[in-house]
DNA sequence: TCCATATATCAATAGTTCATGATATATGGA
DNA sequence: TCCATATATCATGAACTATTGATATATGGA
């Protein structure tokens, strides 16, 4: 991952409509949901969603896969870990203690 | 942490200089850095580093802390925790062994 | 082929953000 | 107290971003 690459993601994030759908999607698991449903499930019209899907979509934060009329989008794990990964590079100085308490922190989720 | 608190955080790190210093302190550790020797380090003016710091502080995501003429910042790897709790928050639809192999993927730092 | 539905694209306006130059504040030392 | 150094703030113009209404494209079914 570059620099650029990590802005666009973050970029994406920094959005309150996006981070919404991120967070769904999150939630939604590997099944991913249909656009529509996207849009409906966070009351946001129609085009807006669709330009919001395609700027998480071309940043590479999801997968999108087209289901005849609908398309379903999902998280891309791969680059989302890719994505934490250049962020905590060399963590902690290269100390392993602070590095591995530092990650207890961060990673309470589920 | 609610949304807007997030989506500071995200909008701070969208951004080249305040990523590249987000990165610089992260491998600094605990220790941090001085404001000065952070400008130094990037190659960047010292007002416009000076607003990228604040930024970077009032999101939360650094601490600073005075030392006579100079200020210290480091990472604050207790809202770091808090932000990417909040973006994987009931990850991978409440599946633990999916969302597990989904933080292994994630967490491959150090 | 024609229509309805699902999604994407376009153009325009309004709002936001960035780096810069100038200046201000704060601390330490002479 | 005066000066030098370290950092912060302010005002401005340029660049970027979001939402909207309108429209286009694509697919499936009659």
């Amino acid at each position: 991952m570059d620099i650029k690459t990590a802005i666009t993601h973050f970029s994406a994030l920094a959005q309150e409509t996006r981070l919404e759908v991120f967070r769904l999607l999150v939630k939604a698991g590997s099944d991913g949901m249909l656009a529509g449903d996207i849009a409906d499930a966070l009351g946001v019209r129609q085009n807006t969603m669709s330009s919001n899907l395609s700027v998480l979509s071309n940043a590479g934060l999801l997968q999108s896969q087209r289901e005849g009329r609908f398309i379903r989008y999902s998280i891309d794990f791969e680059n989302l870990s890719e994505l934490l990964s250049f962020l905590m590079e060399d963590c902690c100085g290269g100390d392993p203690e602070a590095c591995q308490a530092a990650i207890d922190k961060i990673m309470k989720c589920c």
